[in-house]
DNA sequence: CTGGGGACGGGGCCC
DNA sequence: GGGGCCCCGTCCCCA
């Protein structure tokens, strides 16, 4: 029996390392085979890239043969000449190429110096130019084919130049470099081969951003899709001009929405996943007039403005990006940064209040303040409660809060009675909406966006600073029936007239005098009564 | 002259 | 946004 049990144990140990070796081998071999592999891709991809640019070597030929076949035909645009001159705000996303001096023409694999906004890159590159082009001055610029081959860099930048079959298309040059409009207004170059003469057809942003839609789910170009963006009839703001440009958030969150209504949160840090619109700053809806330089970083009132885009995927597939409006910094400087906004003036102040409502027209807002992050999650539960979070600022306030739902006795009561599923973070006061909360909590952090242009004055409210202004204006609407006098305001007319009436509703507990005011009687307490 | 009280203006804040 | 209440400060009157 024991030689049995040590026999099976013997045995046990032999398969085991039977097993492993077998293991070992197994794993060779895939390393191995793995190994091969990838040789032969990378021996297909420099044949694929050989091919390539064979390719493109015979394009450029053909064109160039056309181009000297009838040197009419063709108007070499530059899109981006006016941004590239600083016409437009956004530069980062675009580059201008700048052309060796002393050169007419490009020859292929000739690198070329990219002008990428800040940076500068050197691109594989091949252009299509005419004799014209040079003729045509300075104004005239080069269209530039990215070599797709290199498939590394941000095809969202790389020109289209579209190469498909459009017999019986006229040809058309209609960009003018002199248009004032250039700037705003987009055209696609397009060359329509196959033709006797090459042609370059200028587009508007219609069908620019139409075929921009159908690129974006062939993963040639990464730009975001108008309509699912929801932006209008064009896809964005109704704005003419309307681009794309990059918003190197730092460690922004980014909402990426599917189709199948699971929204994906990931943490944007790539400066390049995220991108926003461009707006003519004419044709902004509602809170985009308050967008800022970015380099600025003045996000709080840019933030309405911002369409994120999910990190696009460089590598093509198919994307989905669906509209996210970031709402994130408005709050941020509002309960944080308030010394930022203190003093700019009484037309930030209105921007706040536009940004404010175009924010809560929004729906599906992110918020990315601690106050909006808060209350996002669950509402109630944004409660601060007492045993957690209660400083002796905080006890402080609530007591005066108490106090004064104590003093004001029904309204207290009465606000009870309604859901207040906004909850200060700072007091845990409830309130009924969200506008509410941010008013309120501007009492906490001192923030008064609302200033008077006339004194040194500032205001949480609108309506305060309203009601402030009549102090300048002399306006004193309210008159009193029984005398001549007259007031700013209608409560202090309603006090006046207690004076007439004679009405003391309010009575010293301890020598029965009556008086007019509640805070007569407080005074005269501490007065004659404080000692008791 | 001084202190209490009334009238009023203005801001804070909530509904 | 407007109404309303509270609070505070200032001015004035008067005992």
């Amino acid at each position: 029996m024991a030689n049995c049990m040590v026999f099976h144990t013997q045995i046990a140990s032999i398969m085991e390392v039977l097993a492993n070796a077998a293991v070992a081998d197994i794993c060779k071999l895939v390393d191995d085979d793995y190994a091969v592999f990838r040789l032969e891709i990378t021996q297909s991809q420099k044949e694929n890239r050989a091919l390539r640019r064979k390719l493109q070597l015979l394009e450029m030929k053909v064109a160039r043969e056309r181009v000297l076949a009838s040197p009419s035909s063709v108007k070499i645009l530059d899109r981006y000449r006016g941004l590239a001159r600083g016409e437009g705000q956004l530069t980062g996303g675009y580059r201008s190429f700048v052309k060796p001096a002393g050169h007419n023409t490009w020859r292929d694999d000739q690198p070329i110096t990219v002008d990428e906004g800040s940076g500068t890159s050197t691109q594989h590159v091949i252009v299509i130019e005419s004799e014209d082009a040079e003729a045509a001055g300075p104004g005239a610029s080069s269209l530039v084919k990215q070599e797709g081959s290199e498939g590394e860099e941000d095809s969202w930048h790389s020109r289209d130049i579209q190469t498909g079959a459009a017999s019986g298309v006229p040809p058309v040059a209609t960009e003018d470099p002199t248009s004032p409009t250039q700037s705003r207004i987009r055209h696609r170059i397009t060359e329509v081969s196959g033709m006797p003469n090459s042609a370059l057809k200028s587009e508007t942003d219609t069908k620019t951003l139409t075929e921009t839609h159908r690129l974006l789910h062939t993963g040639t170009d990464h730009r975001s899709d108008p309509e699912r963006l929801g932006l209008g009839p064009l896809g964005c703001p109704p704005a003419p001009g309307s681009e794309y440009l990059p918003v190197f958030h730092q460690s922004q969150k980014t909402v990426h929405s599917r189709e199948d209504g699971d929204a994906l949160e990931t943490a944007v840090d790539d400066p390049s996943c995220s991108y926003s619109t461009e707006m003519d700053p004419g044709n902004m809806p509602l809170g985009l007039e308050t967008q800022t330089d970015l380099s600025r970083g003045d996000w709080n009132r840019y933030s309405s403005s911002v369409y994120s885009e999910g990190c696009l995927d460089k590598k093509g597939e198919v994307i989905v990006i669906d509209e996210v409006t970031v709402k994130m910094e408005g709050d941020i400087p509002l309960t944080w940064n308030a010394d930022s906004h203190l003093g700019d003036g009484h037309s930030q102040g209105r921007d706040f209040l536009d940004y404010r409502e175009s924010l809560e027209t929004i729906p599906n807002n992110v918020t990315h303040s601690p106050l909006h992050t808060l209350r996002d999650r669950d509402p109630v539960s944004t409660s601060m409660g007492p045993s957690d979070s209660h400083s002796l600022f905080d006890q402080v306030l609530n007591s005066n809060d108490s106090a004064r739902a104590q003093a004001q006795g029904g309204r207290a009561t009465s606000d009870s009675s309604k859901e207040k599923r906004f909850l200060c973070m700072f007091c845990s006061k409830g309130f009924s909406c969200p506008q509410k909360v941010e008013i309120h909590q501007r009492f906490h952090t001192g923030v008064k966006p609302f200033s008077c242009n006339q004194c040194h004055m500032s205001f949480a409210q609108a309506g305060d600073l309203k009601r402030h202004q009549r102090v300048h204006t002399g306006e004193k609407p309210y008159s009193c029936p029984q005398c001549e006098k007259r007031f700013s305001r209608l409560d202090k007319l309603k006090m006046h007239l207690k004076v007439h009436t004679g009405e003391r509703p309010f009575a010293c507990t301890h020598c029965r005098k009556r008086f007019s005011e509640r805070s007569y009687l407080r005074i005269h307490q501490q007065k004659n009564h404080s000692t008791l």
